[in-house]
RNA sequence: GGAGUUGA
């Protein structure tokens, strides 16, 4: 089964989900018996796609087929609906798994956040973040990550910047998608310059470069542009 | 062998 997933899962990545079927029927024919992990890997893929009713619909599949879903399987549901801004159903998944007598992890409260931030809901998914903390887990960067990116959407730098402040208190590295995230959020409200300052003091990379470079478009700054453009190929960043 | 964060 293992060599199988491994092979859905890069059928998904390519949208070739289409011949999962045949690779089921197979199995079926050698008497490989489908498991969690399979069946997630499946649904993974559909929900790439935005398949959600495909996907909820293999889920009920497996669980009739006596196949208990575990965390993992119910996260990447959860994150599945989530990412469309169905974050009623998604609710209602992590009811479920709890229901279940699963413990939801970071991961899945995080998929929970960012939903809430996709619908533009910033108090919600700060309730999440602070319930994460309560039930004693530590938000990693990613956590913050996508706290700070639905702050930035709507607007709310100065809380942005605390939550920077608070991940250093903590000692969580912001990488550069941290950083990126905080470039995106200032270039949006028309702060390249200020971007620009931040960019300088970490290790930027493509997107940096051209998430700034589109700022300064949109803000018709040619010398910010040019600075820029100078900047990424003295760094021998190649921008796609 | 499966899950969460950034640009055009």
């Amino acid at each position: 089964v293992a060599t199988y997933t491994a092979v859905v899962g890069a059928l998904c990545k390519e949208g070739k989900i289409q011949e999962v079927s045949d690779l089921i029927s197979k199995m079926e024919k050698e008497g490989v018996v489908l498991d969690v992990v399979f069946y997630s890997s499946w649904i993974c893929g559909y929900l790439r796609e935005g398949m959600l009713t495909e996907a909820f619909q293999k889920h009920r599949v497996m669980t009739e087929n006596g196949i208990k879903p575990d965390c993992v399987s119910y996260t990447i549901l959860i994150d599945g609906f989530c990412k469309e801004g169905n974050v009623e159903k998604a609710v209602g998944f992590l009811q479920e798994m709890k229901e279940d007598g699963l413990n939801p992890n970071l991961v899945t409260y995080t998929a929970i956040m960012r939903g809430f931030c996709k619908i533009g809901k910033v108090e919600e998914a700060f309730e999440v973040f602070r319930k994460i903390e309560e039930l004693g887990f530590r938000a990693d960067e990613v956590t913050y990550a996508t706290l700070i990116d639905g702050l930035c959407r709507k607007g709310n730098l100065d809380c942005v910047f605390q939550l920077l402040e608070e991940m250093e208190d903590k000692g969580i590295n912001a990488g550069f998608v941290t950083y990126n995230t905080v470039i995106n959020g200032l270039c949006k409200v028309g702060k390249t310059s200020q971007a620009d300052e931040i960019s300088k003091g970490i290790v930027a990379d493509n997107f940096s470069y051209s998430t700034l470079i589109h700022g300064y478009i949109v803000e018709r700054n040619i010398v910010g542009m040019l600075e820029t453009k100078r900047r990424l190929e003295e760094a021998g960043v190649c921008v796609d």
